[in-house]
DNA sequence: GATGAATGAGTCTTCATTCAT
DNA sequence: AATGAATGAAGACTCATTCAT
């Protein structure tokens, strides 16, 4: 027997192919238009320009595509490799909150900026099922928490954070974040924004809103 | 003339039969599950209990029928009926911004936990058709838009709120609190909350990161 | 038991109900214009201003429908009722074929000059149901065959008709009118028709061929 | 780009494959026998013993496949390519009209018999739908008319055609023609048939009636 | 006598997926 | 490695018909 073509077995990590490329260009941007259930396996093909066979030749069905485009897609949001990205923010040593939560939003919004189609995806999919929000969230508690965690252990230290349980704290800080994120990209891409002095504002709120107050010394 | 059954016609606000009433809630539910395109018309036929053709009898089309879910859904939310409800909190004559923000809150809060299904729904169908969005921002801007603004305008003459930008303020407490929901209805329905607990750290981070700064007197 | 409505039942030949009128005319433009098969119940209550049921109730079933409308609409076209139909035509003492001819074909073009739905509607059935053919072919045979024959075996002593086998004469003479009536009614109802003229060509063609030739006194 | 099957794209006359002249043949005989309406998709997959989506992919819609049926039997009808058709009979230099009449009629016969349900398929959809005639009348006008323009011409200059208008002479032609077809493989194509003495009588009917009758020498 | 509301079986059409090449 | 052609199951929606009123 000749050996099988066997997709996604091999090399685990294999770059993709061109072809595999294109499916996967084109089946990102449909997924997030029209959504998972909408996005038939032909519409990718004809925009990928290959053949609808291809696609199962290459991702064995469309669940396995699609998790192979969410994959990564939640793993950039919260791990990016790219230099600069938010491991190495949680890094350095941040001297005070804003410059931590300036550089941390600054660094993401151009991440979602390039790959809006990517946010639109990871929301959709993280409110119809909850169970993959469950998995990522498992991987940023044992990926980032612990330097999240060491982090603002010492910015409450410094007087910078309030007596505020870590869990809510973080939402708040991710509400907002992805709150701008979603608005910007998603719901009014068209509109004009100022990201700058958005930026200025959101930190500036969530610093003051997360120091400890006047009355508590 | 005929007496045609005459879907979505005749009084425009005619109250639901009870077989309506039963696709609706199958329907919302499942919307709100699966996602519009994974539901299919006869698995909410079944849920109802009706055939299939009587959805379509009733709503003439799939998509009718999603509208006529969801548009309650959003005016609920946004412009609730009961006491209680949005416009009464904003009409009472609130002494401050905590007790303006805590009202709103544990109003909406209840809404959601009753309807956690509306909420999932609504969230859905905003990410995936940014012109839904549209459409119900435009009733927020001319149902209540100007009671927050005469509202905001008053807590800033008191000295509870620093000079930002509404759009953004409004923003970020939206951010805050749909954040808080989303994880407590959709993302995590099972895990302990405590709600109390929240809502206070919520609106203290949100009143402490809205007043003026200590430097600003 | 309350005495059951039993429809088509009682007198076999009631007078029509006005609401049974509206449904007859309904059902017989659509039925021509659409097709049997292509006409929905739902449509002829409909044009007809009745509920859906009401037809059921009335003529029991589609199919009945059509037949209480097929069977008059071929009847009037063979047997007319009105006075100067087609059996006062044959009964009159034609002196002459282009006499008689004319009598005939003026006599038929009023009335699907006036019932042209009757005619489209008849078309379709004789030709997708060569049985419905048949069973008037057979009220033919019945009722006005003898009278064509001895009206021919006249002419023919009168020298005005050669020697053809009666039923290929009498196809003749149908397909040449019947033609007629399908292009002037049905094929191009919009055009200009000149109907003397085109009559009396008819009229002349069909006398001069069918009289005994000229080498054959 | 990517060579999708294209179903009615490419070349537009590409030869049918086996599969969709399965489906063709199929579908034929259904529309013929039923008529469009009646015919169902999954009817003709079933006897064309194919899946029913296989139809959709090689013709798109119900609709077209119809087309694509009705189109071809049309142009055999009027336009047959085989040798010995139409045009060669209008092409050859008749020496009278009988013998034309006759290459003719017989030529048209002989394919209406190996082609019934062309004819009633062609009958139907022409009653039914009208601006199908006349899309076909415009064939005719185009292609033949001119032809059976100059042979009119000359056999008018022979003396055997009265001065008839060409369309009334045409149609006249024709309704003999076409009404014996009917009757003779669409209404009672069980009974028995002397098609030479059928043809004779026509012809002979034809002939006399069109000639310059006798008191216009 | 007529209806409003409902239905199971059927409509055309599309789905994700597979086989032979 | 990619495809063209095919498919069974399912999609939204319509059909002729019936029940309770």
């Amino acid at each position: 027997m000749s050996a099988k073509s066997d997709p996604s077995g091999g090399a685990p990590d294999a770059p993709p192919t061109d072809t595999q490329r294109r499916i996967l260009a084109a089946a990102l941007d449909l997924f997030a238009d029209r959504g998972y259930a909408a996005t038939s396996t032909a519409a990718i093909a004809s925009r990928a320009a290959v053949a609808e066979k291809t696609i199962f030749a290459n991702f064995t069905s469309k669940e396995r595509l699609f998790d192979q485009i969410l994959q990564p897609a939640v793993l950039d949001l919260l791990l990016p490799r790219a230099l600069g990205g938010v491991r190495e923010t949680l890094a350095k040593p941040w001297t005070s909150l804003p410059a931590f939560l300036g550089a941390l939003m600054r660094n993401r919004m151009e991440f979602v900026r390039d790959n809006p189609a990517k946010l639109k995806l990871i929301a959709q999919a993280v409110i119809l099922h909850p169970e993959i929000f469950a998995r990522f969230a498992a991987i940023f508690r044992e990926q980032l928490e612990p330097r999240v965690e060491s982090l603002l252990a010492e910015l409450e230290a410094r007087g910078e954070l309030r007596a505020i349980p870590r869990a809510s704290l973080m939402r708040i800080v991710l509400s907002v974040t992805a709150g701008y994120m979603l608005a910007r990209f998603v719901l009014r891409p068209g509109s004009e924004w100022d990201d700058e002095a958005e930026l200025a504002t959101m930190i500036d709120v969530l610093v003051n809103g997360l120091k400890p107050s006047a009355r508590e010394p």
